[in-house]
RNA sequence: GGGACGUUAGCUCAGAUGGUUAGAGUGCUGCGUUGACAUCGCAGAGGUCACUGGUUCGAUUCCAGUACGUCCCA
């Protein structure tokens, strides 16, 4: 044995390991992927981070499954392709560099516009790599020679192709509208950029008394009541009797005195409050919509900072909860306030700062969805897109069908400036990709749109952008439409809804075939990790602790596509605990392969070998037909009962004796040489989940080329299946598991070699046993002997009953006859109760007409097993009692 | 209000086109350092598969409803 691998820890450190490999991988270009026409194409584009972001478990999950599934068709032949990015984030990064200006008593307004986009670059510039440095510690296998950026120049460009396309198209649209408005952010957002939550509120019922008569007079409920300074109307259903004499006439607004007219509108639900609604459409969606059908005036009273403006009287200047606090106090005054309701109330937040949204009325651009949804709906629908798990496919079409257009400007200054420029002279307003400075029309001086693009404008071209779009490229000849997505579910309307309208729109084909959906990383009580509840784990952290791999293991295993999962760091020391397994065995392996040489010629196969080696080709086909089906967890877990619980629990140990030069010479070769090849096609196996243990351990086997990650994907191989090896191998595993329970119950000392008497009536199981009496020996620590039949009962056994074979062990003195009594008894027990089962089924006339034959056939040999058992435990029991 | 998902061992989760001895990890109990590994080994205990009906020869699995929980949309 040499000193070299003695030095070999008994313990795997990933730390250096992961970190020299990653290093290695990338500097020789693994991970590039060129266009190769000849090549079936594989490719991912990775949802890009938020460009000054940190990595979070969501990424790393996200990723985790993107790397699985390229390393995997990497080795599998494709020419694979994962094009990592980042998102320049609009909102999120102007903010942080907001914060940073307001530490030095700075607003944005006090450099300018030129100058804060400066500050913003530098920022990006300082912190733009942190996130991609943080990808690599998690073995990302991604081409980072075609990193891209959303506003880098390329996507710039594809940014500004379609805005005018779509422009000219009339598919972009400016209006005056009801928009979500952040008084925080102080910008629009798009719908789905709301957050509902339910908040406890009050619902105020307020007099609106009739202008004729002031006897007479209408209540209506409303939970925000400051905006009654926006009234403009009352509405009422125009099926409802209670105020059709209204209709037409008019009410006097309290506290302001204005008068409204009582429309007649279907929104009304004369269920709700009172069923009638107060109208104030510049604040309100709902009666922003009204209005325009009736053509009623929109009177805003909230400015954009929330307060509420010169057009609120006496109220200006307050903030609209002040507000809203005074017009209670006042309307009390007045008499007007008939009562106050607690109730929970659904409140829009944004979802970046979390301040309650303002619906505000202002002039705004919008893509019209309709006509780019209809063909995104149709690719979902005939099966050119798929979900995975198929249930997301409802989820998108209902979001889908029921789309609203999309608000696309944003009033920030970091992001794609909207190419529209307006003359300041006439009314002519024109796109256009290269600046304009004078107008065509009148020759008067342009200004461009000061808004910005809504980040996710750039990222809905994503697939297409990174690969060369608007230019023909030979990467989008070759890897568009992309092989799959792989993304969160919280994202699919954000992101994959949009990505798949606008590939359809300019690429004319789906931007990816699948799309595979995973959920959220949860914290251990079921909670989303987030910043404010201080639950969050860092993935950097545990990297740090328990090495990549074991993140990797524990964030993919015991979860299923679209699930939710749990983070226990008891699963990660699971996953830990695994590598480490990975470690010994073949930290075992080197130890016995100093004279290994693959050109030896060895002796035949043994049953262990053949089984093992059968049990492997299993392995390997179970794991490719899952990752087929993206069930990576159940893949890993085959992987990982094959290694462990019968690599190691059960080859390693059966190859033992041989190894170590008990038996001829050749013996050993055969045993180094079965375990060269399983213990190296499992690294292989296993290598897209866990990169870098693999390829640490890979390296120090025996092996030809350069990389585990340059190996091919391990096929089954037909000719290793045998099923004779599997059913033989079954056999003396189950005996082996007896005499250790026998062993175990009876309180034999691990180290006392015990007497075991096999008894097998059936001639192919006594083969078995005489066979293989060496394994039974040493794996039980026995002295065994193989019978026909049982001559005269031993004194003092301890016995026990498997399929085909009864054993007993005679421990005199050893043993406690009530204790074996009682232990054959509970186990006649279960027998029976099967056995009673199966009968029933037998005896059942439906059954046997009706179930198929062999099901029938099955149940009968069944019943026979379970029926000779019982007899034989039945006899036990009787014997001992005597 | 509409919808999705979940409810299986103490805990976290798998699973079965309907017939299996219903599994894993972790935790628990007992024994243990046998020339890879105590981040380990051997053995064991532990489940009315949420509830109620229906379909069926047979349901934990399919269908309907109920309860509880999580989330999305409005």
């Amino acid at each position: 044995m040499s000193e070299h691998i003695n030095n070999i820890p008994t313990v795997y450190n990933p730390r250096e390991v992961e970190t020299k490999w990653y290093r290695h991988w990338e500097e020789s270009k693994y991970f590039s992927a060129k266009v190769e026409k000849d090549k079936k194409p594989f490719c991912i584009v990775m949802p890009p981070p938020n460009v000054t972001g940190q990595l979070h478990m969501g990424h790393a999950l996200d990723n985790t499954l993107q790397d699985i599934l390229t390393r995997w068709r990497r080795m599998q032949g494709y020419n694979a392709l994962w094009v990592p990015g980042t998102d320049h984030a609009g909102i999120a990064t102007q903010a942080k560099v907001e914060e940073q200006l307001a530490k030095e008593s700075l607003a944005k307004y006090d450099l300018g516009r030129e100058k804060f986009l400066e500050r913003v670059w530098d920022w990006k510039e300082q912190y733009g790599n942190r996130i991609t440095t943080q990808l690599r510690s998690l073995g990302a296998s991604c081409d980072w020679d075609r990193e891209r950026f959303t506003m880098d120049e390329g996507c710039s460009k594809a940014v500004l192709e379609v805005f005018i396309r779509l422009f000219e198209q009339g598919l972009i649209y400016r209006d005056y509208y009801i928009t979500n408005w952040c008084p925080q952010c102080q910008t629009t957002i798009s719908d789905i950029e709301v957050e509902h939550q339910d908040k406890p509120g009050q619902l105020y019922y307020i007099k609106y008394p009739a202008k004729d008569n002031p006897e007479e007079y209408i209540i209506i409920a409303t939970t925000r009541p400051e905006t009654m300074l926006g009234d403009v109307a009352v509405a009422v259903n125009p099926e409802d009797d209670r105020y059709l004499h209204l209709v037409g006439k008019s009410l006097i607004l309290p506290i302001v005195g204005r008068e409204l007219p009582v429309i007649a509108d279907a929104y009304c639900d004369p269920t709700f409050g009172t069923g009638a609604v107060k109208m104030t459409p510049a604040h309100d969606p709902n009666d922003f919509e009204i209005g325009r059908r009736h053509g009623l005036p929109e009177l805003q009273v909230i400015d954009k900072q929330g307060n509420m403006n010169e057009q609120a009287g006496k109220y200006q200047g307050l903030d609209r909860w002040e507000c809203r606090k005074q017009i209670v106090r006042d309307l009390e005054a007045l008499g007007a306030l008939v009562k106050v309701e607690d109730m929970s109330h659904a409140v829009g937040h944004c979802y970046r700062c979390n301040t309650a949204i303002e619906p505000m009325l202002s002039k705004q651009w919008f893509v019209k969805m309709k006509p780019l949804a209809e063909p995104a709906i149709e690719a979902a629908k005939d099966g050119r897109i798929k979900f995975i798990p198929e249930r997301f496919t409802k989820i998108y079409l209902n979001w889908m069908e029921n789309i609203r257009d999309w608000c696309i400007s944003r009033q920030l200054w970091w992001g794609h400036r909207i190419p529209v420029y307006y003359c300041q002279d006439c009314d002519e307003m024109v796109a256009s990709v290269t600046p304009i400075k004078e107008c065509s029309k009148c020759g008067g001086k342009v200004e461009q749109d000061p808004d910005v693009l809504d980040t996710w404008f750039s990222s809905a071209l994503w697939p297409f952008s990174t690969l060369g779009w608007p230019d023909k490229t030979p990467e989008l000849e070759q890897f568009y439409p992309t092989s799959v997505l792989v993304t969160g579910r919280d994202i699919i309307f954000f992101w994959v809804a949009r990505m798949i309208f606008s590939g359809l729109r300019f690429m004319e084909e789906e931007p990816f075939k699948e799309v595979f959906i995973h959920g959220l990383v949860l914290d251990s009580q079921g909670r989303k990790m987030s910043k404010s509840l201080g639950n969050g784990v860092d993935p950097l952290d545990v990297i740090e602790s328990h090495g990549a791999d074991s993140l990797r293991f524990m964030l993919i295993t015991g979860n299923t596509p679209g699930n939710d999962l749990r983070f226990h760091f008891e699963r990660l020391d699971g996953a830990r605990n695994f590598a480490n397994k990975l470690w010994n065995a073949s930290r075992f392996a080197m130890m016995n392969l100093g004279d290994y040489d693959p050109a030896a010629r060895g002796s035949e196969y043994t049953l262990a070998d053949r089984w093992i080696l059968s049990r492997l080709q299993g392995a390997v086909t179970e794991a490719t037909d899952y990752l087929e089906r993206y069930e990576l967890g159940e893949a890993a877990r085959v992987l990982y009962e094959f290694s462990w619980s019968e690599f190691c629990d059960w080859y390693i140990e059966l190859a033992k004796p041989r190894l170590f030069g008990r038996t001829t010479p050749e013996d050993r070769v055969t045993a180094q040489h079965v375990i060269v090849q399983v213990l190296r096609e499992t690294l292989e196996l296993l290598h897209p989940f866990m990169p870098f243990i693999t390829e640490e351990i890979w390296q120090k086997l025996p092996h030809q080329g350069e990389s585990i990650m340059l190996t091919n994907w391990p096929k089954p191989e037909a000719t290793l299946r045998d099923e004779t090896a599997e059913g033989e191998m079954a056999v003396l595993i189950e005996v082996i598991t007896a005499m250790r329970r026998i062993r175990g119950e009876m309180n034999v000392p691990p180290g006392k070699k015990a007497e075991a008497i096999l008894v097998a009536i059936d001639e192919s199981f006594r083969g078995i046993l005489n066979r293989n009496i060496a394994y039974l020996q040493s794996l039980a620590n026995a002295e065994v002997t193989v019978l026909t039949e049982l001559k005269e009962e031993p004194d003092q056994a301890a016995s026990a009953v498997t399929r085909g074979v009864e054993v007993f062990m005679p421990l005199r003195g050893l043993i406690d006859i009530d204790k074996e009594i009682a232990r054959l008894n509970k186990e006649l027990k279960a027998v029976q109760a099967d056995l009673a089962r199966v009968q029933g089924k037998l005896n059942n006339e439906g059954f046997l007409a009706k179930a198929p034959s062999d099901v029938v056939e099955k149940e009968k040999a069944k019943a026979e097993e379970l029926g000779m058992k019982a007899t034989a435990l039945q006899e036990r029991v009787k014997m001992l009692s005597a």
